[in-house]
DNA sequence: CAGCATCCTTCCTGATACTG
DNA sequence: CAGTATCAGGAAGGATGCTG
């Protein structure tokens, strides 16, 4: 029940146009994607053992995720007809042909920590006094 | 002015510790990010001419995004003590380095946009089906 | 067990008007 | 030109209770 005139909604169309690197944020952006797939990429889990994996998600929030995935066809979802009922969720291959993206936008992160972390206890640039010198 | 005790600021602690992921994401992962550091791979900009090149934004946001960008030290900002006034925005280093990062976020995007395509196009998988010939 | 429905809060984003 | 201040709307996220 979006509003699909809302200027919010338009932005949304033109960047997901404009460059992969945004269509890909959408996929992998929410607060909690980035927790569901690594968990995944070490195998197949049900639901209430990925709920438990990730401290501090709601329900909600976990199924919406999940489905938005599956929709993206990143996931799928394996229903077992059994009593109680079993539900799995696993990567697709499409998924999977994140491993080696997700693996170096991680190794960025961290390098990135780390520099950063150097840079603060370090010093303090003055970039506007740069200007000069060009 | 946060709260820094909601469970909203405790969460994003968390995922911020999580994995590398979560922390690039926090990083590049604002909606006009990607939008942004894409325009200054292309070399240094204005600010009139960032804004005028990213259509819809408002300058608000694009001011805000800036100054993270900024902070995280992926973008330089220099300032021309002239008038009328001139501030240019450029990349760092480390702001570089995201380059090829950059480059595989978007080129899986744009792989996973044509499988998504092809796959509506063609077949409805039923899912739930394929549990039993597991 | 797996998940939906409901309600509520927080945060993000955008429009508009104004300033050095 | 390059912003800042203020205000409003909507979307994302969260807590809780209930169901097959």
């Amino acid at each position: 029940m979006r509003k699909e005139n809302s200027s919010n909604a338009i932005n949304e169309r033109q960047l997901r146009g404009d460059c992969g690197t945004a269509y890909t944020l959408q996929l992998i952006g929410g607060r909690w994607k980035p927790s569901i797939l690594w968990r995944l990429l070490d195998g197949k889990l049900r639901y209430n053992e990925l709920k438990k994996s990730i401290s501090g998600i709601s329900e909600r929030v976990l199924v919406l995720q999940l489905r938005e995935l599956e929709n993206d066809n990143l996931v799928k979802r394996i229903v077992y007809p059994e009593v109680p009922p079993r539900v799995e969720y696993e990567l697709t291959p499409l998924g999977w042909s994140m491993e080696s993206m997700l693996q170096h936008i991680s190794d960025w992160g961290v390098m990135h920590r780390k520099e950063t972390m150097a840079r603060q206890s370090g010093k303090k640039k003055t970039a506007v006094a740069m200007a000069d010198k060009g």
